[in-house]
DNA sequence: ACCGTTCATGCAAACGATTACATTGTGCAG
DNA sequence: CTGCACAATGTAATCGTTTGCATGAACGGT
């Protein structure tokens, strides 16, 4: 480490005057005169001066960077959301501090939370402990969100969203729908099987517990789904299915084609979420979009007005969309 | 912000010690008889003290903090090398601050480099400017490179990669071959340019022309280079592509469906980095695997080495596998 | 009984900025 | 000419830790 950095005394000395006018000329020109104020800044020119954030954060008692946990920092459905937090962030000031949550201890990730280490918290992630965030520092909620913790959510209405999914396969024909969730004990999972079933029983049909998979939102579980799938009678299993992620629609449908079936001919598919890619294969992917980049752009702006003093906590809910592509059609007949 | 946070001068009073010793119990518990050891820790306990990072990284001059500097938060490539420098970071007591550089200024990029806001970089683009990085904090480069700057390199052999994805096309028999690149002056596009281009002429074959074709990584404008390609006569067109990303040949392969023709019958694909989705298209895509994880664990590695006193500037090179899938078969008689 | 070690602890000066308060000088009204 | 308001600057305390140095107690060897 450099000893011989610059400080404020430095440029004091070089500019004749005292620090308290280099420190007024950084942070609020108009209190010093345009002459001293022009010595100044040639002064911080001359030493090349940096202001060191540690020392002005530790006055100021604050740190200037703001956390974001995220579930897992290799999905792509996060990294989108992270873009998002990230500009608003960044326009703001802000450093953007991440965390992966499946890789951080529990502890480690409570001391995120603490004042002294980030300004405040956008948490991705459902499954953090409601009362160790209590009493440090704001919270925001994005995606998912915390039973018993009061802070504000930015998030899409799930239910709903599973209910375009479902009315949109029925309108097609479809009878016999399944469902593959995500893991069970994420918030997520349940909202979007109960708004599975709601639009089911609001058309007087059901979801048969056998066409109910608990998945992980990943790939492979999609294959997996595949798999059950496949070893159902062809006369009595689902016409179409519903995945609570674009990933494990992807590994349903390759694992169909690969048993040489055909999406949407022999099922129909509707995925979650509209990530970039499966709009390009074939076939393209029906499915829901969600606004990834503005869920993270409101949830940095909600966290920022709460650390101006806003204290309302209502949740904020992200219209989605319906993207009907290629891969659901009516029924075999 | 709460200004009732018990300092280390409460716990002390609370323990019956000076703030000397509760430091000390703090960061060289040794040094301290287990006597007062325990009667501070209960002390922190009844106080509910936390310590205050921006105190001691100030005191300490560090932060403990090291910044990625990412091209593209949204893009899926980046994200898992973030992860792996998240998870070898979070394990050395380090927080990782992320920024896109294509959302920040170049001023505010460069700040980043400033210590007092990070202890080290990890940069995983090419285009920062070498002179203003040099003098400050260590940097690592991971993926890309920056000419001119003397800094170790965690990367992988992007011409031997691109020798591999060539000889794969040509022993199937295909002798009109053409490339996708990135954009014009990323490092990247050039390495992997002139890779195809050696390992072309090594089998006594060109890269004609109008056979390279100038991308930007993107799923567009693979679809772009697919609307070209399809232009141009049947007989004498490409009849395989090696493309600089996954996405791109997504792109390419989505568009050329669309129109009617099969890959790999009517054209093979090869794409690079094995990006997790696109193992289960169809057909799926045969491709460069960069070992993502592993590129951003050693690019984290090699900077808390640096950082520890390592001064060793040499590359470190990874391996890369060529992935055969369905996307690559013999061209058609 | 004396003296040099060693061990445990306290005192107070850093780290590098910000800012409440004090001080000085200037202009202007009475 | 006096006094008051205000603008520009300086002085020094402060943010919450860490750590070099000093101190004093305990101890063992002679």
């Amino acid at each position: 480490m450099r000893t011989n950095r610059p400080k404020i005394s430095d440029v004091a000395r070089v500019a004749g005057v005292s620090t308290a006018t280099v420190s007024r000329v950084l942070s609020n020109p108009d209190l010093v005169s345009s002459d001293t104020r022009e010595a100044v800044q040639e002064a911080i020119r001359a030493t090349g001066y940096r202001l060191n954030l540690a020392a002005r954060n530790l006055r100021h008692r604050r740190t200037g960077s703001i956390v974001a946990l995220v579930p897992n920092l290799a999905n792509p459905f996060f990294s989108e959301i992270l873009s998002g937090i990230a500009a608003v962030l960044g326009e703001a000031g802000y450093n953007l501090l991440v965390a992966d949550t499946c890789r951080t201890s529990a502890q480690a990730l409570i001391d995120y939370a603490e004042p002294g280490r980030a300004d405040g918290l956008i948490a991705l992630d459902g499954r953090l402990p409601a009362e160790e965030l209590k009493g440090k520092v704001p919270v925001v909620v994005a995606c998912e969100w915390i039973p018993g913790l009061a802070a504000p959510r930015v998030k899409i209405d799930n239910r709903a969203a599973a209910g375009l999914a479902i009315d949109h396969l029925v309108a097609l024909g479809h009878r016999r729908i399944g469902h593959v969730s995500g893991p069970r004990g994420n918030v997520l999972t349940e909202a979007r099987i109960a708004g599975t079933q709601d639009a089911l029983a609001a058309q007087g049909l059901l979801l048969a517990p056998a066409d109910l998979h608990i998945g992980d939102f990943s790939l492979s579980s999609g294959r997996e789904a595949a798999v059950t799938w496949l070893a159902q009678p062809a006369a009595t299993r689902p016409t179409a299915m519903f995945f609570a992620s674009d990933p494990m629609a992807c590994g349903f449908i390759g694992e169909v084609q690969r048993h040489g079936l055909k999406v949407p001919e022999d099922v129909s598919v509707v995925g979650f979420d509209d990530i970039e890619l499966v709009a390009h294969m074939s076939p393209p992917l029906t499915t829901i979009r969600q606004p990834r980049h503005d869920i993270g752009r409101l949830a940095a702006e909600r966290l920022l007005a709460r650390l101006k003093g806003e204290t309302a906590m209502d949740d904020t809910l992200l219209p989605v969309d319906l993207v009907v592509r290629g891969s659901t059609a009516a029924p075999a007949a």
